[in-house]
DNA sequence: GTGAAAGCGCTAACAA
DNA sequence: TTGTTAGCGCTTTCAC
């Protein structure tokens, strides 16, 4: 049983195919009567456009590209959620690709999305550095990249990471915290470079003199070390009064370890994370954290995307301004005058 | 700047596009002289072979559909990343479509798959009903079906849901509970029936009269429905010894209302979940839950698919035997003797 | 208002 | 071993 084409329907409904083609268009030139005639024996065939041939003739695929790091990340899990969603909107479908963080990946996907004439790419680069490498890959598609590793002269949608721990950090020390550590995030990310600026520019500002801890090497299970290094933290010595993670899966292994360690949150110690995943507002868990509005974000990069491809906007910049999402992981300290 | 084609690499190459062709499908008749200019040519061009055309000329388009009832489902969510990760594994990719439980919406989704000539589809029916409505769309095209909803001739891979629930329940039962209540789904639900039958089981053969509560009714927000149910629940009469979860969504509900009314897991009220979902591992969760293995089930279901695809199999029937994951959410009573 | 013909980029059958 | 030819299903001129 054959898929019907385009010549059976033409044949049944006793006109050519370019009527057909026509037809199907809605196109103004054609009469009721035989656009009647059509629908009918598209009906009758179960008659599916072959889209692969349509794109050949020039026309587009109607199917966006769209690249991350690591899909496993709750982080690019609900962004590719809200990707899908708005893209589905736009009678638009998503191919997804992970680049598992190997630059490589990232052009192999890359070359597979041009292969299949995808309309247009949004990335989560790996690093600047790889951004620059697939950039000339790409020609002139349309492409929007999410996050921060771009250069400038990419159109981007990006949230304002040290905006955002500068607030978290803020509120920590309007909570009382002097002692607060800045803990995990690999020393090669970008992102956590900026995190990390905007959390020791609050504590400058307060006066208070910041730590960090960070996955310095080739660390490739950055959750498996965050939990080994907060056992250790547990350890038995002296706590800090706060920690601000990198983000919240960070956050979430420092919680297994003191659970472990019987060190109670927020009553030993104070917690906040980054980023908003959904597991941060399970009941028992109350992650105090940072939003990014992830969905948001997602949302607005599909728009511009489609913008650049209907040839309505060349560049563009977003930035979103993050906000403090506040539950329950943070308490209210007496700080020594 | 266009994209290069077969000619200008053939060109650049001075040979004929047949030639680079099968050249890069490195067939032996070619020389290796040859091959090397063509790959040469390619690599100056960047040349990227059009998916479209291949697939017109009869070749598979290496492409999967995937269909779910909910993506934002996190059971869901995991399993489609064990799917894309096999497939990506074996060189394809999955076109992911949502059918947000509306059986309209599930055909349009089939139909947008054929037009863009998957080689095979994944489908997690919303009901038999809706099943049978889309099994014709499809004609021969190789089709696997994820779970209970499909009809006996169909390729599937499902776990037992009964055998689950059924495990569970005996659980709760050697653990010296006799008042146990099966809590949630709806009551068009299948999977539901079917655990629902398995819990049951387990109680009649213990002697033990069970209750359930059930979703009546066209609710479309389940999650809401099992938190207003669950904080009349504790709202202060006499609390059941244990509840059975028809989900774990279901049963993080539960907990949300038990924490809002002070009541506690497990001190106050055992409870289980089931699907194992990613949430019920964390850290001050601990849910004891039963395992539908969907990682392994998503893998299966895609060796399936392209044994059709590749004719090596027809039809194909995998059942999985969950499996029970205690962790701390059930506690040991002292039974009446 | 509709049809005939050309061509999109590729592969397979047939020649050479 | 390689080239030539035809055709996949569709859209788009250009005629009529």
């Amino acid at each position: 049983m054959k898929r019907a084409t385009i010549k059976d329907v033409a044949a049944l409904a006793g006109v050519s195919a370019a009527t057909v083609s026509r037809a199907l268009d809605d196109r103004p030139e054609i009469t009721q009567e035989t656009k009647r005639k059509v629908r009918e024996a598209c009906r009758v065939l179960d008659y599916v456009p072959n889209i692969a041939a349509r794109s050949l003739t020039g026309q587009k695929t109607h199917i966006l590209g769209m690249l991350v790091p690591d899909i496993s990340n709750p982080y690019f899990a609900d962004m590719a959620t809200a990707i899908e969603r708005r893209a589905a909107q736009e009678g638009y479908r998503v191919l997804l690709s992970n680049s598992m963080r190997d630059p490589e990946q990232e052009l192999k996907s890359i070359d597979s999305f041009l292969a299949r004439q995808i309309d247009g790419i949004l990335i989560s680069a790996i690093s600047p550095q790889s951004q620059a490498r697939h950039r000339a890959l790409m020609g002139n598609l349309p492409c929007v990249y999410l996050g921060i590793n771009h250069s400038e002269e990419c159109s981007y949608v990006m949230a304002d990471n040290a905006a955002g721990s500068y607030e978290a950090a803020r509120y920590l020390l309007g909570l009382g915290h002097r002692d607060i550590l800045f803990f995990g995030g690999r020393d090669t990310s970008r992102t956590r470079e900026l995190r990390l600026k905007g959390f020791r520019q609050a504590l400058a500002e307060g006066g208070v003199e910041g730590r960090d801890l960070t996955a310095a090497g080739d660390i490739r299970q950055l959750r498996q070390w965050s939990y080994e290094q907060a056992l250790e933290l547990f350890r038995g010595g002296p706590l800090p009064s706060a920690i601000f993670a990198f983000s919240d899966i960070t956050a979430l292994k420092i919680m297994e370890a003191a659970e472990e360690r019987g060190v109670r949150i927020p009553e030993d110690v104070s917690l906040v994370g980054y980023d908003n995943i959904s597991f941060a507002a399970l009941p028992r868990i109350h992650l105090t954290t940072v939003s990014q509005h992830k969905f948001r974000l997602g949302e607005i990069a599909v728009e511009r995307l489609l913008e650049q491809i209907q040839g309505r906007r060349e560049r563009t910049v977003d930035l979103l301004r993050p906000e403090l999402v506040v539950r329950s992981t943070c308490r209210r300290v007496s700080g020594t005058p």
